[in-house]
Formats: C-alpha cells, structure tokens, sequence
DNA sequence: TCTGGGGTCCTAGGACCC
DNA sequence: TCTGGGGTCCTAGGACCC
C-alpha cells in the first residue's frame, strides 16, 4: 500500500474525489454579500413565504428549513428575512467551481453550491497529501468567499458526500477505504446519496438502519433486491469507484418546467388556466433563451390532496411561442379539471426539446403569421430583460397576476382565449394520449 | 418537515414487428 | 385458425436530486 507524508497517517485512496458543499449556501451568500448581516439570524425564501435557507444563527434559534416565514418570525422576533437572488448565488457557485478547478480540471459542476473534484495523483504536483490538498482548497474557499464550505475527501462520490455533511460547518472528513465503516455505521440509511424515502423504508424492512447494514449485505441479496442504481450505490459503499464525474458543462435542457402554488387553493377553471398561462410563458421564455423548441408538452393541476392529473400532448411542429400552445392547452384542460376539486398547484413542461429551426413551420401554416409571432415573442424578451419579468404579460395571464400585481402598472398583450374556440371539435374521436396539436394560430392585439 | 420549484433517470409494460 | 418466441421503441409513472 502506498504511503503518504506529511498528514499524521498515511492513507490509501485508489482514487481521491473530493465532494465540496456551501453550508447554509444561499444564506451565507447573503451575508458575503452584506457583511452587517453578519453574526445575525438570517433566512432566504421571502418570496417563497418558507424558509430555504438558514444562517447558524437563526438555526440555532430553532428556525428550520421548509418552515413558513410566520412561523419562524414567530420563533425568531428579530429573524431578516430576504428574498432569493439566485444571479449573486449563481455568481458564488462559479467563482467556487474556479476555485477547485484550480487543483484539477476534472470538476463536476454537481448543483449551485456543491460540486465534486477528481484530484488522483495530484500529489507531486502539489507536493501535498490528498488531506492537505483538501484543505487548502477549502481555506482558499473560505478566505475568497467568505462562506464556509463541508469537505469531502474519499474513493468515490458516494463515499465523498458523506464525508461533506459528515461534520458541519465548516468541517473537512477524509474517508480513506480503509476507515469508511466507522463512518458509514453512523449514517442512516436514508441520508445517503440516491436512497430517498422510499428505498429508505424498503430496505429498513428488512432490518437495514445504516449506510454500514446495506453495505454489508451480500451481493447476491442486493442484486436479487434493489434496482441497478441502488446496486451502484451499493458498490460505492463498499469503496468502489462506479460513479464517474460529469465534467461536460451541462448546456442543453431535456425539459423545461414552470409551476405555481397559490393560497388559497382554486377550483375557478378561468383562475387556473391563468396559472398555467403564466406557467406557459415562463417556460416558453426560458426556452427561447435557450434558443429551443418543444415538440411535446405536459401540465398538470395538482388538488389539494396533492393528487396529480396530468395531460400530455404532442405538437405538430416544435416552438416556443405561447401562442402556438395556449389554444392547445385551453382545449384540453377539461381533461384534468373536475369542478368540484379545490387544486394548489398548477403546472406545465415544455419537452423533446430540439434546438430552434431558422424558419419554422410546416406546409400547412401560414410563415408570414408564424414570423409575426416570433418578432413579437422577441421584442417581449427585450422588453422583459430590459424592465424586469412580468413587465408585459399574456392577457391570458392576467387574472394570475392580478393578486400580486395590485394597484401596479402593467401592460398586456393580446392572445386570448378565443384562440381556442374550434380546437375542441378538431380532435374529436382521438383517444386523449395520442392527441395531436394543431398549428391553430390566430391573430394579435 | 402537512409539503416550494426545477430538474434527471430508470423501469415495467404495451404496441408493433418479424 | 391458432400458436411460438423474440426484438425494439415508446410511454407512464416512480423515485431521486438540489
């Protein structure tokens, strides 16, 4: 076994990856970014009216994640609370990929506070132990960022990230192989890296508590029964290396979702397909910055019971434009919509994305119509990024905005529910999955 | 954690084909 | 007319992640 020097015992790890994770990561940014917030209990999420993130001091006040805001002021008098500015912590989550990728280029940009490093046989070039390595990364986070990060240093992902939220915060955990089953007998089973809740209670069924239970049983027993990335997880407990890193800066989208939950809960047909006309624009909006195009889409209304009905439609030519989608959607919400259900949320997702054709349409649709919808789409988009969202909206939208937009200027464009009003009978006799939707554009203004 | 929003991947089972 | 066996593709939905 090789040997290391220079960090008190000498560890082996057939690989070094390093799993690096922001404590209280949106919380602390905004205390990096305004230092008088600093020693304070602070939380983000006002927009959301629930805590997403909490400084250790308002944690230590016993404010929790997921908590109304009510609640936790009510915990905590003198809590700031904040609303979530996701450009400055995704301006922190890159400035933290720089800092890793400092040690190595073999980064893993896994989520906007955490990501994973591959530093195998770096330790010449830095004349560094794995450990050292580890630790000057992390004092170098520290001091550039002003937040504290949990460290992981370990043979694999798996094993990475129990390291990194092993000890917080601000903690560093070396797992070498030789030493992981004092750490893995201390986590439950269900805080481990890809088993949720429903796994968790699974394999607790048959006796499993621990990361170390699971990791113990034979291999025979877990390929008889769990799936093929439980399996994997499986393997990485017991130090194997299967999971590798996904260095590709990931860029194209495989869906794009926009969903809405209101209080109090709605069974107005109009009020809901106002939600999902502005869940509709976003996504349409995302996708236009994205430069791409649905081919299908999906929306949902989620009932109070939390009881999900769901409409999925193929579309007749790929696009982006509400306008295109909205009559679509107008015509099938019957489908998921009982009047006597109260529903909390409503939903859409634009998918089989493709990138955006130069000219769009096809032999049936009007190009000089469909180039009128894209410019006025454009000029929107302008408009939007200029002004701030929800400058201009769907009018279709608007009994959605009228609650937050109380007493505030707002414009309007045309596109409205009379776009719809043949859509029904064009897909008589089809049965609902196989719907297709037509290129039914009408006019503006 | 009586529950916000945005994603990905896996798998069973049906449709269709030879 | 009834019967085999096997492959591929797609979809629906489950489960998980941050």
């Amino acid at each position: 076994m090789p040997t290391e020097i220079g960090w008190g015992k000498s560890y082996h790890y057939p690989r070094a990856i390093l799993h690096v994770d922001g404590d209280s990561f949106f919380a602390a940014c905004e205390v990096a970014k305004n230092p008088a917030l600093k020693g304070k209990p602070v939380v983000t999420g006002k927009e959301r009216g629930i805590v997403s993130a909490a400084t250790y001091e308002a944690k230590a006040r016993g404010v929790t994640r997921g908590v109304s805001l009510q609640e936790a002021k009510r915990i905590c008098p003198e809590l700031i609370v904040i609303d979530s500015d996701y450009e400055t912590y995704g301006l922190y989550s890159r400035r933290m990929y720089a800092i890793m990728r400092r040690y190595t280029p073999i980064v893993e940009e896994y989520g906007i506070d955490e990501c994973f490093g591959d530093i195998t046989g770096l330790k010449r070039k830095f004349n560094k132990s794995y450990e050292e390595i580890a630790q000057a990364l992390q004092a170098e986070l520290t001091q550039e960022l002003n937040i504290t990060f949990g460290v992981g240093l370990a043979p694999n992902k798996v094993l990475a990230k129990v390291g990194s939220k092993y000890r917080k915060p601000n903690g560093f955990t070396p797992i070498p192989l030789s030493d992981k089953d004092r750490f893995l007998g201390d986590i439950s089973i269900g805080s481990v890296w890809g088993i949720g809740p429903q796994t968790a209670a699974y394999l607790t069924g048959f006796g499993i508590k621990t990361a170390l239970d699971f990791a113990q049983k034979k291999e025979w027993w877990v390929k008889e029964h769990v799936n093929a990335p439980i399996y994997d997880t499986w393997q990485e407990l017991n130090g194997e290396f299967v999971f590798s890193l996904e260095t590709e800066a990931k860029q194209d989208y495989q869906s794009i979702q926009r969903t809405r939950t209101f209080k109090p809960s709605s069974s107005d047909k109009t009020f809901l397909l106002a939600q999902l006309s502005k869940n509709l624009e976003g996504a349409c909006r995302k996708a236009r910055s994205h430069e791409l195009s649905a081919t299908t889409i999906s929306f949902f209304l989620k009932s109070q019971a939390f009881r999900y009905r769901v409409c999925e439609l193929k579309l007749v030519r790929p696009t982006n434009l509400p306008s295109d989608i909205l009559p679509v959607l107008e015509a099938h919400f019957a489908s998921v919509y009982r009047k006597d259900e109260l529903y909390r949320t409503t939903g859409i997702t634009l998918g089989g994305l493709t990138s955006t054709p130069q000219v769009q349409g096809d032999l049936f649709s009007d190009p000089a119509k469909l180039a009128g919808h894209a410019r006025i789409f454009e000029k929107v988009d302008a408009l939007t990024d200029r002004y701030g969202k929800d400058t201009i909206y769907l009018a279709s939208s608007m009994k959605a905005m009228a609650e937050e937009k109380k007493g505030e200027a707002h414009t309007e464009y045309g596109t409205s529910a009379s776009f719809a009003k043949n859509a029904p009978q064009r897909f008589a006799g089809r049965s609902m999955k196989k719907l297709f939707a037509m290129p039914f554009l009408g006019e503006v203004g």
